[in-house]
RNA sequence: GCUGAUGUAGCUCAGUCGGUAGAGCACUUCCUUGGUAAGGAAGAGGUCAUCGGUUCGAAUCCGAUCAUCAGCUCCA
């Protein structure tokens, strides 16, 4: 037809292996994927060009670098999610009419809408967008992009779609931005970045898990919406994966198996978020002081006690009173009979009670660094809302220490106070520990105490500290407080959850407010530095986060009861009773079961409960002088004679194994 | 604190239309003496979260309070 005689151009296309192909120019992320097999053009989402996502169906005219994008992508998931958050809403558009429509990203566990409609969701409303999603799906609808001009953007949200917060979003976040685009799906559209999937059909599987409420814009001054939260996956299978692990999650929950366990109570007649340790619990939390209290020994830390009130003077100087107000219990307010009034706080934090300690005496150079360390109980008055078992409560104990150095000595005692957060760590088996240096955030400089300067050194301070110990971090901005910088420790629990706990922060603001100085071999009066460290960080949040770790499967050293003594028979209770004595008085917390219930059903009740030994004796056991072991979650590990089971199990207690 | 949901025996949960409560497990007693995840029988156990209202009558309907759960906001 043409005349054109220019040879047909082509690109050259460099796939993840290395290797070349080419392509006519203006083919899609689908041609390419078809190319290299039918699944892959099934499974593929999106495309990769040179690094940056697109969608699938975009023309490719250059030679680039590519990667097809599917579910097990790094990206796979994040486009798969946002793309149903649109699904959704179309969903809900069609089901509600006139709703109207926020923000609706996608999260690291699927998706959520903030939706404002007339129509109040309930429940069974999940169910009946769920199958509306999935009839979209089978529709097949092809998702379009399509740029256009801001203001072009802002007139089809007017009058096409009717929808007052994308419009909001177009004048307001987006003012400085040219051009936008639009995804269009059938008669429904979003203002999107993108990428998103070249279809809904991608779409197998839908969840949608609860409703909860939402600030426009996360301001509360703005009205309310109603979040929808779900997550969507490419098979029906994975979907059950996903549900099973959601199931595994709820076994694991540390409110649960602590009742089951009993581990801790909570009761209103004591006050929510005040948690009660029980004598199973309470073991644990020993154990664990001992283990850190030995540490800390060993590193040169010097015990300390303190109150658990304060004079309200003391919280003013720190700072903590008029910036923490909101989270404190009210004041204690005593009149003497003269009427002259003082006001007590309940402690919030331990420090203010450290430097006065500090304070009380001279301090040379030489004297330092000084670390004091505290088992500290504080109080503060959390928001009824966020309280959650004991992994946020209104009463809990920091493992909290106080170091005074000098300036010359702070990268060294960071690097320390690391040191011993891994060393906690790695002994509890929390082998994936991220960590965070948490840093000021520069525009809002208010928030903070301290000159720039200060904060300047105080983070640089930090980061050499980390940088020496070799950690692998990221730095979080405005996650610094108020006094200082903080380098926190961010763990995974066995499903993967994210948990803070440990933290090592640097406070050059402290020292000032208390005035606090110790005399320098100039004989000049000096400024201390103080790191606040805490590797646990709460008591109560740790031991909440490692019941979800273990399972409630703990290790023998922290194991409430560690071995039960299991007679078969009535015949061999005197000889159960002896073996039961001897684990006593070796220091193993042992127990003797010598109901008239059948050896299954001990060994049972026993597994429930999650001990790790099971002793068990019958008369073969008797005659020989010997028991058997059987191993929580393993089984039966033979028989040994009672010392040498002694000496095994002590063994495996003292190296915390 | 905000939005929504929930609250029945120690635990997990039934309980219809408003007519003063039921199961399994756990517990107690008795029988059973059994070798590595549930032996049998009987018994006891509840001011239906609390307070108030509607009603001849409330676990059930309404309101308030408390607590819990999910999420938002916050976290020294």
């Amino acid at each position: 037809m043409s005349d054109n005689q220019e040879p047909l151009a082509v690109i050259a296309l460099t796939l993840p292996d290395g290797s070349v192909k080419t392509f006519p120019t203006g083919s899609t992320g689908n041609d390419v994927a078809l190319s290299i097999g039918r699944k892959l053009a099934q499974d593929a989402l999106a495309l990769k060009v040179d690094g940056v996502a697109i969608d699938l169906n975009t023309h490719l005219t250059a030679d680039a670098a590519i990667e097809i994008i599917t579910f097990s992508s790094p990206d796979g998931p994040n486009i798969f999610w946002h793309s149903s958050s649109h699904l959704m809403a179309q969903a809900i558009e069609e089901l509600y009419p006139g709703s109207k429509f926020g923000a609706g990203p996608s999260i690291e566990q699927g998706f959520y809408y903030d939706v404002a409609s007339e129509h109040r969701f309930r429940e069974e409303d999940l169910r009946k967008i769920e199958e509306r999603m999935l009839e979209i799906s089978k529709r097949d609808i092809q998702i379009r992009r399509e740029e256009m001009n801001r203001i072009d953007a802002i007139e089809f949200f007017k009058s096409v779609r009717n929808d007052p917060y994308k419009v909001e979003i177009l004048e307001d976040t987006l003012k400085s931005v040219e051009r936008v685009s639009l995804y269009h799906q059938d008669g429904f559209t979003d203002l999107c970045i993108g990428p998103h999937l070249p279809s809904t059909s991608k779409v197998k599987a839908v969840l949608l898990t609860n409703i909860s409420s939402s600030y426009w814009r996360g301001d509360s001054a703005r009205e309310n919406m109603q979040r929808i939260y779900g997550i969507t996956l490419p098979s029906e299978k994975l979907l059950k994966e996903h549900v099973a692990r959601l199931e595994e999650a709820k076994r694991r929950d540390h409110r649960k198996l602590g009742a089951e366990l009993e581990l801790f109570m909570l009761s209103p007649e004591v006050g929510s978020g005040l948690p009660i340790w029980l004598p199973k619990g309470a073991i644990i939390r020993n154990e664990l002081e001992a283990f850190l209290k030995e540490e800390q020994r060993k590193r040169g830390y010097l015990p300390v006690y303190t109150p658990h009130i304060g004079n309200i003077e003391l919280y003013k100087r720190s700072g903590h009173y008029p910036y923490y107000s909101d989270s404190q219990f009210p004041p204690l307010t005593y009149h003497d009979e003269e009427g002259k009034q003082e006001q007590y706080l309940l402690k919030p934090m331990n420090c203010p009670h450290h430097h006065l300690i500090y304070s009380s005496k001279m301090r040379s150079y030489r004297d330092l660094p000084l670390r004091l360390t505290e088992f500290g109980t504080v109080y503060r008055h959390e928001q009824s809302g966020e309280l959650n078992g004991l992994v946020r409560a209104r009463g809990f104990t920091q493992d909290d220490s106080h170091i005074y150095c000098r300036p010359d000595q702070l990268v060294d005692e960071i690097c320390s106070a690391i040191e011993l957060t891994q060393f906690v760590f790695g002994t509890l088996g929390f082998s994936e520990v991220q960590t965070r240096l948490s840093m000021h955030d520069p525009e809002n400089q208010a928030k903070y105490g301290g000159t720039a300067e200060v904060w300047e050194q105080a983070e640089k301070d930090v980061k050499e500290a980390a940088d020496r110990m070799g950690i692998d971090y990221f730095i979080g901005v405005g996650e610094a407080s108020f006094y200082g910088p903080k380098i926190d420790f961010i763990v995974r629990d066995a499903l993967g959850r994210k948990w803070q706990l440990g933290t090592v922060q640097v406070d050059y603001v402290m020292p000032e407010r208390f005035d606090l100085t110790y005399t320098g071999s100039d004989g000049q009066k000096h400024r201390p530095v103080v790191i606040h460290r805490a590797p646990f960080g709460s008591m109560e949040r740790f031991i909440g986060v490692l019941i979800e770790h273990t399972a409630g499967n703990f290790p023998l050293w922290l194991a409430p009861v560690q071995a039960v003594v299991l007679p078969i028979a009535e015949d061999v209770h005197d000889y159960a009773k002896s073996v039961h004595q001897a684990l006593l008085e070796a220091g193993i917390r042992a127990e003797l079961d010598t109901r008239s219930e059948k050896i299954g059903k001990k060994i049972r009740d026993a597994e429930i409960s999650k001990i790790p030994c099971m002793i068990v004796i019958g008369q073969k056991e008797q005659e020989s002088g010997e028991v058997s072991l059987r191993r929580h979650r393993i089984g039966d590990e033979g028989r040994f004679s009672v010392s040498g089971l002694i000496d095994k199990l002590k063994q495996e207690i003292t190296g915390r194994t």
